[in-house]
DNA sequence: CTTGCGTTATGACATATGTCATGAAAAAGG
DNA sequence: CCTTTTTCATGACATATGTCATAACGCAAG
């Protein structure tokens, strides 16, 4: 599962600053102690719903799914996650097992911090303490969000949605490679995998984007926009 | 739009264990100088989308709807909390104002905390710290479970999903009056007002429930679940 | 008590979405 | 390289959901 292995000083990190920088030597020296990088192939699975949940996952590059499985065996994505983000951190407070299933969607390095450790520094360091609960709801707030969109929008909306947030918050360009298959865009936005290839051939007809492939490139940015918005 | 105004001492709340236990004498005072109780009636706007944040609100009695209304001016509800819940700490530590606007959809009793106070103690008291993150990855949690469990299923299964919700979660009874009417039914649901009508009607004519204008009983529980869980 | 307005209710029809079938293209695996 | 599997694509049709119209009912304000 774990494919390999590469232990790098958190110092060249450049997200330190941005969630370790309140800890001093000794609490810096119990989450390093602890903490593993790994790196995760394509399509490998990161965490499985049910597993019990031993440490803390922060994303360093890469893209991951978060999903779920139901009894029909039908997979829906909760969320696609960039580097940056607590990949974890939602459920670790709450529950003691993984409620969702984590998978890169491609090679994707993630560290990983014992969550004993975590707990005690945070126990220790209320600066730090703050600066968690402060990351962690931004997270949740996005899921809660962009679920909270999706689901007042109809197919063409939805998928004008995924596309934007692909190009303005994942890519930052208006041209770039679907990261997962059409049948994964609709179990994230909760459509059949028939509507979302024809909405996006439709998108095409129209000229409001070009595609070769998994290479999409919006043409018409300002109508994507509004068919986001609208439909 | 603050009804009334009527001080009590947590000593006499059930939930001062809940939250407050851990709180020395002096972080306790700092807690209940701060804070103030309000008695919202049914329909009272609690907080609006885009106010500032400047207390966290604790839920005594009653029930409320957190929701958020669109250009075309159309509600979406995103969950309707019972007491216990935390209604605003969802985005307390990652934005400056809500997000979402907090109605009282029956008569409601909410504790308001300043939020620097809170602030003060989360960093003085480290085990009221993971107490609070503890709770509010779960009101989270749950919104987005809700959400989830929600958008991948149709109409049938949804409005069963919901009729369980009130029967098993809020008000533990087979037998109790819809809090909210069928619009918002639809609202929570992502659903239009006469599909909701339809159903419930459906559900009638099926011998699943039994309906008195608002008074709802289920009939055939198995059923219900049956239909919440295919449906 | 009456009036007015929102809610509940239902039908007819339009539109959106799902399902099933089929084939071409692309990717994965030996 | 070839074979096998998955993905992408499209059509025809079934079903689910939305829209519009209409009416009875109930609750609340005067």
């Amino acid at each position: 599962m774990k494919t390999s292995k590469e232990i790098e000083s958190c110092n060249n990190c450049i997200y330190r600053k941005l969630l370790f920088e309140s800890l001093n030597e000794e609490e810096y020296r119990l989450v390093n102690n602890s903490r593993t990088e790994y790196i995760y192939k394509r399509g490998e699975i990161i965490r499985q719903e049910g597993e019990p949940i031993d440490s803390f996952l922060y994303l360093r590059s890469g893209l991951i799914k978060l999903y779920k499985t139901n009894k029909s065996g039908k997979d829906h994505i909760l969320s696609i996650n960039k580097p940056g983000d607590f990949i974890s951190l939602l459920s670790i407070f709450s529950n003691s097992v993984y409620k969702y299933s984590i998978t890169a969607i491609e090679e994707t390095k993630v560290c990983e911090v014992g969550l004993s450790a975590l707990q005690k520094v945070i126990v220790s360091n209320s600066a730090f303490a703050l600066r968690v609960l402060n990351k962690m709801s931004r997270v949740s707030d996005d899921i809660i969000e962009s679920q909270f969109e999706i689901r007042q929008r109809q197919v063409k909306g939805r998928i004008a949605y995924f596309i934007l947030f692909l190009a303005d918050r994942i890519y930052r360009k208006r041209e770039f490679r679907l990261p997962i298959t059409r049948r994964e865009i609709g179990e994230l936005i909760s459509m059949t995998t028939e509507n979302t290839i024809r909405t996006l051939s439709e998108f095409r007809k129209d000229g409001i984007i070009s595609m070769d492939g998994k290479i999409i490139t919006i043409l018409d940015y300002d109508r994507m926009q509004s068919i986001s918005k609208t439909g």
